[in-house]
DNA sequence: GTCTATACTCTGATAGAC
DNA sequence: GTCTATCAGAGTATAGAC
């Protein structure tokens, strides 16, 4: 009778699943109130598991955190390695921001993971803002710079350029409640503001 | 000998001066970690006060970040107040932009303090911002608007520009470290993004 | 007005029965 | 694999001495 081995294992699809399930309502309580302010208790009642349950699939809530934010930082970049430098440079800014709106509005837990973990000094991805993610935009940038140096676009930082869709994008899946209470109701703010941005950045990026 | 009245008595100067010791140091400690994520021990700590007495000046946390967000939110709606329906157009807008911008740059903690706020569903000024923000944005909205249909500036929604000077401008306090993260040293974020907010707006203002 | 001591609750994590 | 019971520490708040 062997004892039962720690090595990588394949999980079971009955483990899948209790994983997803806990990630999935870790999400709504993360993206809610922030690493610290969240409670296993909260995310335990939300993924209808008992708390001791819930450290049987992960070994801690910082580990549970940790998953979640190495997921989600793959997805969040994905538009923007999608960028490419051989496109109509209009057009694929352009697609770009869309994309971004399209994650802001399909998937606004994520983004307000991100939100938390940034506004709080990003303790936990510091090195990844510093590593990946500067990398990825550092390559994209001089995609953008080639571009207004070619006159084929405006003349304008890049990486500013970047923020200002980061910026508007994220806006409406941060500011959500903010959003909606300033225009009230019978409005549809993605809608709204995916014409507007479009507007904004066609103009913007005229040479 | 009479009891202590709890009557509206001033605050003597030590008492004011303490209370506003507290109150930036509990800037410092909510601006990081949102309202339940802060301590009790490290406002106390900021403060260089034990704990006892930080609420012997306020009830409880609760009223620490209330009086702090009530007090913050004349101070940030100002710069809209101040726009002038009788002053040039672009002027104007891209007045407000910068002072908005110069608020970033001055108050990146009452910045976060509200971002932490609004990110968890702004339970505590839900109101306010149905209520006065509402009110207020929709006034200046409409003199947009009366800008864009006399042609003085290009034909956008009011609400939606409103909200990208917001996104664009906050998005330098809040998400500092992630600007900073990306642009490397070597670089003063505030005043790159002075120069390139003011060609974005001057561009996409012009009718 | 300020401090020490402490009451009481919540929270992350573990032990051990089933 | 899941649960009940529980621990240790942190957290908000209060009592009471000085």
């Amino acid at each position: 009778m062997a004892k039962q081995q720690a090595v990588n294992r394949p999980l079971t699809r009955i483990q899948q699943k209790n994983r997803q399930t806990i990630l999935n309502a870790a999400l709504d309580v993360f993206s809610q109130y922030g690493f610290r302010g969240a409670t296993l208790d909260q995310i335990a009642e939300v993924a209808g598991l008992s708390k001791p349950n819930l450290l049987y699939y992960f070994p801690s809530k910082e580990a549970i955190h940790a998953e979640l934010l190495s997921g989600l930082l793959d997805t969040w970049l994905d538009p923007l390695r999608a960028l490419d430098p051989d496109g109509d440079p209009v057009q694929e800014i352009l697609g770009y921001m869309r994309r971004k709106l399209e994650l802001s509005r399909d998937y606004p837990r994520e983004s307000r993971v991100f939100a938390n973990e940034i506004l709080q000094g990003a303790p936990r991805i510091k090195e990844a803002l510093e590593g990946d993610l500067k990398a990825l935009v550092d390559e994209k940038a001089s995609t953008l710079r080639h571009w207004a140096e070619t006159g084929r676009i405006a003349d304008l930082p890049p990486h500013h350029l970047i923020f200002s869709i980061w910026a508007m994008t994220q806006h409406y899946a941060d500011f959500d409640v903010q959003v909606r209470a300033v225009l009230g109701p019978d409005h549809d703010p993605y809608s709204e503001a995916d014409a507007f941005l479009n507007t904004l950045f066609r103009k913007l990026l005229a040479p």
